[in-house]
DNA sequence: CCGTTCTGAGAGCAATGCTCTCTTAGGAGA
DNA sequence: TCTCCTAAGAGAGCATTGCTCTCAGAACGG
């Protein structure tokens, strides 16, 4: 009931062996199927209470079960936490994603305004886990790799963009940093393959500029912007804007 | 034994009644001590632990008290994490007081390159109490006012850099940004309460930079820059250094 | 000196994460 | 179809937490 094909999907793939749904035996399933539900009772536990409010024993108790069985599924409350948070990377990417597709390939400042906006528009729909991802880790939790390649995904997105408009020849940017130092050469080196043929400069603002979104965002979102800023959508919209003049994106 | 005269002092003042020490009464003296102790514990097992790891028992614990007693000072663990949270701020706060008092008053560059590393500093050193203050609220927690306050200690020596800047004629922001939109002038009036006689599009460009600032911070804290940047220290600078441009400050 | 207030102790409650053991149901091979 | 083995849920239990009571003693102000 859950792979009808037009149906809206609440849930999200969090697990390797839910990607291949319809799986042989029926335990196999009921055991996906159960695996879903668990993240999907979580994921509203934590949209609703935040990360310190999510409780194995509740989820346990909505799903009618008692709360050792949870541990069949997830061997501990943080392996829940982490799928929560790879689904939540997966999500904020998906919405980068589309939110680029929609906009012509050669409009590049279009696309960087667009997935800006669904990065904030994602994080004020889903503060919660927004801050699960973007915030502070939290308490005594170490993201393991798979969360760090989840990570990648919108990322990705970014990219392109910068990489698209490099190639396109309409990466003006404005000739006012210093020389990057030479210990970044390694890095730039390492970030390109995310965004091919981009010069160190313009890598170093790449970097800029996508924590500086972030770091918005951050402000705005946990609350240190408070009594500040009045119109908080129009004050981010030129915040993005003046990034991607700081980058050389045209206006 | 706590306040011996020229000792090393471990602890930070959080309550208003701790400010005027030698108060009246001896009963006084000694709530203030064991105030002033159980946050100073309730820091460390912060720094060790991470705000999670907080616990009004174990902090009793150390002290020899019984968990009720702890109640007679702070009335609940959020009161306890609120102390912390001002003290926090008011660290960092004068870290970058300091930082920036270090440098010559006209040396506008020097005074916002010192006041970064300050604040990068002090977030590596105490990593934990920064998530605390920059990263996402903690679960099931709303910051009061008090916080709030606390916090524009930091900001207000960055608007005076800003401002001095300013007045003194030196700063020249590269002409790239769109104009503010039409709802962010009453925001920039507010914000002139910090950084006096900053035109509109300054105020926008220097929120941008702020919020870059620790969104960099961010990002290499909280692990969002792992397997990427090699030399963070030098990057980090790099970073601060176009900000500063960015934002108009002379190279 | 006496009554008020403040402070610590102690027991107790509800809730949590997690670990056991035990029983039952599902599935694979004969 | 029968037989085993494994997986899954139930249930009890442990240590821990935040927080609320009540009670006795100490400090304080008059």
């Amino acid at each position: 009931m859950f792979v009808k094909s037009g149906a809206l999907f609440s849930s999200r793939c969090s697990d390797m062996v839910l990607s291949m749904s319809s799986s042989r035996t029926a335990r196999e399933r009921v055991r996906a199927e159960l695996t879903r539900e668990i993240t999907d009772i979580a994921r509203s536990q934590l949209a609703t209470e935040g990360a310190g409010g999510l409780s194995l024993r509740a989820v346990a108790r909505e799903m009618g079960m008692v709360s050792s069985a949870i541990y069949r599924y997830f061997p501990s409350r943080d392996d829940l936490l982490t799928a929560l948070i790879v689904d939540g990377y997966n999500a904020v990417g998906e919405a980068m994603e589309s939110a680029d597709a929609a906009r012509p390939r050669e409009d590049h400042t279009g696309r960087w305004l667009a997935l800006c906006h669904a990065v904030r528009d994602w994080a004020l729909a889903h503060p919660h886990e927004y801050a699960l991802l973007y915030g502070s880790p939290v308490p005594g939790y170490q993201a393991p790799d798979d969360t760090i390649v989840a990570a990648v995904r919108g990322t990705l997105v970014y990219g392109r963009i910068v990489s698209d408009a490099h190639g396109a020849g309409s990466l003006t940017p404005p000739d006012i940093c210093p020389p990057s130092p030479a210990s970044f050469a390694e890095d730039a080196a390492r970030v390109r393959e995310i965004m091919p043929e981009v010069p160190d400069d313009v890598v170093a603002r790449a970097l800029i500029v996508w924590t500086g979104l972030f770091g918005w965002i951050n402000f705005e979102l946990f609350g240190q912007f408070k009594n500040t800023i009045l119109d908080p959508a129009a004050a981010f919209d030129h915040s993005v804007r003046c990034q991607a003049r700081f980058l050389g994106l045209p206006a």
